[in-house]
RNA sequence: GCGCCUGUAGCUCAGCUGGAUAGAGCAACGGACUUCUAAUCCGUAGGCCACAGGUUCGAAUCCUGUCAGGCGCGCCA
């Protein structure tokens, strides 16, 4: 409703440009700084200076008393080169009335483009999620939310890297474990996973599957040398028996990895569509077939023994790179390719990576290849910037292999998830994130999250309080017209920003858009109860605050949804 | 050396597809709870928008260069 009166306006003002000067114009609205000013404002008066050879000021003069105003709005004032608008009353109590009846909908658009996949996270199954996927987590389940609200048909996507080194390494780490778990010394190579996690996992383990364990110790007998990485690699490859034993309990802590990743994940409202197996696209030969297809097309060159991609062929800018590794495997690039491509195939028009900057190498070569597919413009990678977390004004240390991560679910029991969230998601993605650990534990006015929260706390206590006086939230929508007062209207110019808030959020990818709009909302109430009582004596000065302050609530608990963060009747 | 991100109030950050007096939260200072939630409100103070040029009617925003911090430049993933 908000967007098509934008459009009206949009409209007239075209029309206004041909009756005073024959041209076309197209006019840019925007929401003024300073609400002050209006709701709406253009700055086309300056656009046309030129054009019209007048000053700004004198165009807007001519352009704002030509202009044949919507009925949604009551007013339009030249200010120098700009034009500022205002929404009539009637249409800003039409809006309070149509939050009010369908408050989820608010701000929503239909169905329109095509089909988005969002991936994001995607961590190697090795380990528990930690800080910085925790960010990626945040970003992404909200940037999904707010894009489907928006009317896009969007999926979210995990690439779950199921095969390769990485998780032989920790197939072995956690065989090791289990061996250590006996009472025998074991040793841990360079690239071993030595988390607490996989002796956690392998207690676990031992406890539910005595015959795997028993199977695997019956196959080491009464072997007492050293169980190193290097043992594990003799002993498993020496016959397809031990091997066969090695692969199970391969599959079995993959499961268990990824399971606790999907269950992390569900814990921090973030709900992935689709898990997306790196075996299975190996197994399809989807990666043969790409490999093939840019081999034909002239694209690759053989050089060292190994098959490269001729990049620079598509962008000079970039630098080739190897598909087919000399000994005859595939590399990580060749087999994201063909998951690109896969993704294409099955029926998305715009594909989003959201990456880390340490991946930023990779972007050029992706898109080159996207680009060589046949499927330019389909691509984009979000750089999702570091985090850091700060204790006592410090940065906290964090190394792998010192095992002292800091992981997305110890994050979570210390902070919460409403906190996490906020912190993550308040920050635009290009920004590098100072996560102030002692910020995020401060239950208290110094943390920013509690306001937006705060305010919906308040609103719940109002409306409860309204019921028992008689007054039910679900105002007439008669009454509501024509009962709002002038500082009321205020608070409903605010909420009438939120689909453009939601818009813009939507169309430049952007969730950080949406924490600050919540903030904005919430400072425009707090003050207006400190100010006004809602419940009174006066029946319909009651009536029409009641409505508005729900239609506050409902847009307040929409946005911090879409955000994944919980909107509390009570704090 | 090359590439990407960042540099805005004491701190953490918005604003960056050029537009109105550069904003918010926290911290600081002074006020406000017999009333629907003080996790709040009102007020004060706080800025060569890293620096230097350029483009423009207009630059925190675009371009060039410099400085500072982070990250990346593997037959690793």
């Amino acid at each position: 409703m908000i967007l098509s009166a934008r459009d009206e306006l949009v409209a007239a003002l075209i029309k206004t440009g041909r009756e005073l000067w024959d041209i076309d114009v197209s006019p840019e609205i925007a929401i003024p700084e300073n609400m002050d000013f209006g709701d709406l404002a253009t700055n086309l008066p300056f656009q046309l200076a030129r054009e019209l050879r007048r000053s700004p000021a004198q165009i807007a003069g001519e352009l704002s008393g030509a202009l044949k105003l919507p009925a949604s709005f009551k007013s339009a004032e030249p200010a120098g080169g700009f034009i500022n608008f205002k929404f009539s009353d009637e249409f800003l109590r039409v809006l309070l009335a149509e939050i009010i009846d369908k408050p989820a909908d608010f701000g929503g658009m239909p169905p329109h483009g095509g089909k988005v996949n969002i991936e994001f996270v995607s961590a190697n199954p090795t380990g528990p999620l930690n800080v910085v996927s925790a960010r990626a987590a945040a970003v992404g389940s909200a940037l999904v939310n707010i894009l489907r609200h928006a009317g896009r048909d969007t999926s979210s996507e995990y690439y779950l890297n199921d095969a390769g080194n990485q998780i032989r390494e920790l197939a072995v780490s956690f065989v090791l474990r289990i061996i250590e778990q006996r009472g025998f010394a074991v040793e841990f190579g360079r690239d071993s996973y030595r988390g607490d996690y996989l002796a956690d996992e392998a207690v676990l383990f031992a406890d539910s599957n005595e015959t795997a364990v028993e199977e695997l110790f019956s196959q080491i007998g009464d072997f007492r040398g050293t169980f190193s990485p290097e043992w594990a690699q003799d002993f498993f490859d020496e016959d397809p028996k031990r091997k066969a034993i090695f692969n199970g309990l391969q599959s079995s802590i993959l499961e268990r990895m990824a399971n606790s990743i999907r269950e992390t994940l569900d814990g921090f409202r973030t709900s992935i569509d689709t898990f997306f197996r790196e075996t299975a696209l190996r197994e399809s030969g989807e990666v043969a077939e790409t490999i093939e297809f840019l081999r034909a097309k002239g694209l690759t060159f053989e050089e060292d023994g190994a098959l490269w991609f001729d990049t620079p062929t598509i962008d000079p800018a970039e630098e080739p790179f190897v598909l087919v590794k000399s000994d005859g495997q595939w590399t990580y690039g060749a087999v994201d390719i063909a998951y690109h491509k896969n993704k294409i195939e099955r029926g998305f028009d715009e594909i989003y990576d959201i990456w880390g900057p340490d991946h930023h190498g990779h972007i050029g070569r992706m898109k080159a290849a996207i680009k060589a597919l046949g499927f330019e413009g389909k691509f984009e990678v979000l750089t999702l910037q570091q985090v850091n977390l700060l204790e006592g004004g410090e940065k906290v240390k964090m190394s792998k292999r010192e095992g002292n991560i800091v992981t997305l679910a110890e994050l979570v029991e210390d902070v919460g998830v409403d906190v996490a969230r906020f912190f993550f998601i308040a920050r635009r993605m290009e920004a590098h994130l100072d996560f102030d650990l002692d910020l995020a534990r401060a239950e208290s006015d110094e943390n920013p999250v509690y306001y937006v929260q705060y305010a919906h706390a308040r609103i719940s206590g109002i409306l409860e309080h309204a019921k028992n006086r008689g007054f039910d939230p679900r105002a007439d929508r008669k009454e509501l017209a024509s009962l709002i007062h002038p500082e009321e209207l205020a608070l409903a110019r605010k909420l009438a920003q939120w689909p453009f808030a939601l818009a813009n959020s939507a169309e430049e990818m952007a969730p950080h858009q949406l924490c600050f709009y919540l903030i904005e909302l919430a400072q425009a109430f707090h003050p207006f109860y400190a100010k006004h009582r809602v419940v009174s004596d006066d029946e319909a000065v009651t009536m029409a605050r009641v409505a508005l302050c729900r239609a506050i609530k409902e847009t307040l608990a929409l946005g911090l949804g879409l955000l994944g963060i919980s909107a509390p009747e009570n704090m």
